[in-house]
This record gives C-alpha cells, structure tokens and sequence, in this order.
DNA sequence: GCCAACGTTGGC
DNA sequence: GCCAACGTTGGC
C-alpha cells in the first residue's frame, strides 16, 4: 500500500464535498500535469491511502483522509468539448489524461496546517515543503503520513 | 491581488 | 534543441 498526498481548491472541491459526494466517492479529474498523471496513470492503486490537502484558501493544510477505490483510467473530461478541461490532443483511443476514484474515509479532529508541517522536524522531507514544489498530486512516505494522521487526531 | 517559481508552447 | 513568451499554481 502506498500514500499519496492530493491538493484541491476549497472553493472548488473541498474535503467536505467529498464527503457529501454519492458513496463520498468521486473522479480524481481534470489533473493536467504529466508527472501527477504518471502517478495516476501508473502507480496509484486500490487501497492506497490519500492525505486530502486545501490549498490556495484561508486555511491551507491537511483536511483528513481519503481512500482509492479505482485505479487510474482515462479522464474522459478531456474530450468533453464543453468541459473546463477538454484538451483535443486527447482521445479515447488514445488518452494523455487519466483519473482515479477517491472516496472520503476520516477527517481529523482539526486542520493540520503547512505552518505547522514547514515547522515538524519530521516532515522538511515532504515534497510539499520543498521549494517551488507545486505537484498536486504527489507521493508521501509512510512515515509521513502517520506523522501527520497522529497530529490531526490529536487535540 | 501580488508575484515567484514552474511548466508548456512554438518560432527559429 | 534552444529559449523567450506565456499561462498556471499557490502561498502570502
């Protein structure tokens, strides 16, 4: 099992609309960034587990939880003409974009915020904290990730 | 809203 | 293949 760290606008998609999404489920769509789709496309499986990040909002950090359900496939809003993120090189027969399927599974008793992350000795290794590191979809260690499912449950 | 740091595009 | 111009990301 691997962890993934995935970043979403609130005023977009935020962690309680994942919550609130049919079976809490939803399309990873519209990442169109080729490093983040490798990882989609190759690398995320059923099972791995997911720290579901806000950014860009009054309250940047780790929301809480989520789970893949669904292994990467094609990204079918890329060859949705009126979708905000069609993109005409992409075909189904020959697809440049892929998507996962997420579903919410906890949501830590308070933010776990990047100020806070940026000052545990134990996370300066996160990709997140790195310097102009603006994946949105990235791999965490396991060590990472318990460190921080251990700071958002506790008070 | 600003702006630094990236990633992508396209002319050559 | 280079690189300038442009668009985007995301913290502040």
């Amino acid at each position: 099992m691997r962890y993934w760290l995935f970043k979403s606008e609130p005023g977009e998609f935020s962690f309680d609309d994942l919550k609130n999404s049919p079976q809490s489920t939803t399309h990873w769509h519209g990442v169109r960034n080729y490093q983040a789709r490798n990882f989609l496309r190759d690398e995320i499986k059923v099972g791995d587990q997911v720290l579901f990040y806000h950014s860009s909002s009054e309250n940047v950090g780790v929301m809480g939880v989520a789970e893949v359900v669904k292994a990467g496939y094609p990204d079918a809003t890329a060859w949705e003409v009126e979708s905000l993120y069609y993109d005409p090189t992409s075909t189904p027969e020959n697809p440049r974009w892929f998507m996962v399927d997420i579903r919410w599974k906890q949501a830590f008793k308070r933010l776990v915020t990047l100020q806070e992350i940026k000052n545990t000795p134990a996370l300066q290794n996160m990709k997140l904290v790195q310097k102009g590191m603006r994946l949105s979809v990235q791999p965490v260690t396991k060590e990472e990730f318990e460190k921080i499912c251990e700071m958002g449950t506790r008070p």
